[in-house]
DNA sequence: ATCCTTGCAAATGATTTGCAAGAGT
DNA sequence: ACTCTTGCAAATCATTTGCAAGGAT
């Protein structure tokens, strides 16, 4: 996606499209997921004087207008991701790895709808696994 | 529960079975979940001198030792629940309420196995929906 | 008796806030 | 021009640590 798309989207939600914005949503974008220490670092190397604070604020009101979520994993920081497409997270619990994986989200419901009888809304699924590099790396 | 038998839990796992600790696994296996600030003031009922340094002390070994799981929630303080029977969490997102719903894991882990192809150790799953109280109380 | 745990206070780390200057529409 | 956003510094809130005294085995 590039920077007018992601402008338009900013001024879509009644944002304006600084380009602290602008870079925020790149920055997630190209990572996927990325907390804000490791945001706060990238984002210097291009606005020096980029302030912490001003990410933090600008995370904040990204989520209450939808356009980025925040993903909360036990034991770790949080990180936050584009709200795109649909998606569950796939922790490596050996290398510490966060990754993606697409899912068709109508299935997932219609799945837990049937197991525990309620509508849901929202999911939020998290696999903790062992990621093939670690399998392959392991003695 | 009673007291003996968690009691016995702690010495099992290697710990000491204070007062302070019998209660934090007292108050969590009675609320379920229960967050640190919670635990805190319902402590200082029963054990007036307690120190909140001491209940982030204790529930950092209770994981450790496998007694307990922290429950992370996007845009929720952590909650703290006894490593018991496994269940996922359904989060009403109009009263903010979580309640357990208790799973065959071996059954979901088959799903997602069959889904993504990974060999799932642990699963992490939040449902969002509306609770059955909140439906009624609707205009 | 020994070693672990507690409670306190201080230290650290994370997040939020107020405000004046600057940037986007 | 007007309003929203930024960056700074300070304030607040959350979590961790060191240490001396007390408690569990």
């Amino acid at each position: 996606m590039k920077k007018e798309e992601l402008s338009k989207r900013l001024k879509e939600a009644g944002l304006k499209a600084t380009p602290q914005r602008i870079l925020i949503l790149d920055f997630i974008m190209k990572h996927g997921h990325i907390g804000i220490e490791t945001l706060y670092e990238k984002m210097k190397d291009i606005i020096p004087s980029i302030s912490i604070a001003t990410i933090y604020k600008n995370l904040k009101i990204l989520e209450e207008k939808g356009l980025v979520r925040e993903v909360s994993i036990s034991s770790f920081k949080s990180l936050y991701e584009l709200k795109n497409l649909p998606h569950i997270h796939i922790v490596c619990e050996k290398c510490r790895s966060v990754s993606d994986f697409f899912i068709n989200e109508a299935e997932i419901k219609k799945y837990f709808k049937n197991l525990t009888n309620f509508d849901v809304n929202k999911v939020s699924i998290i696999l903790f696994v062992e990621c093939e590099k670690c399998k392959v790396s392991e003695s």
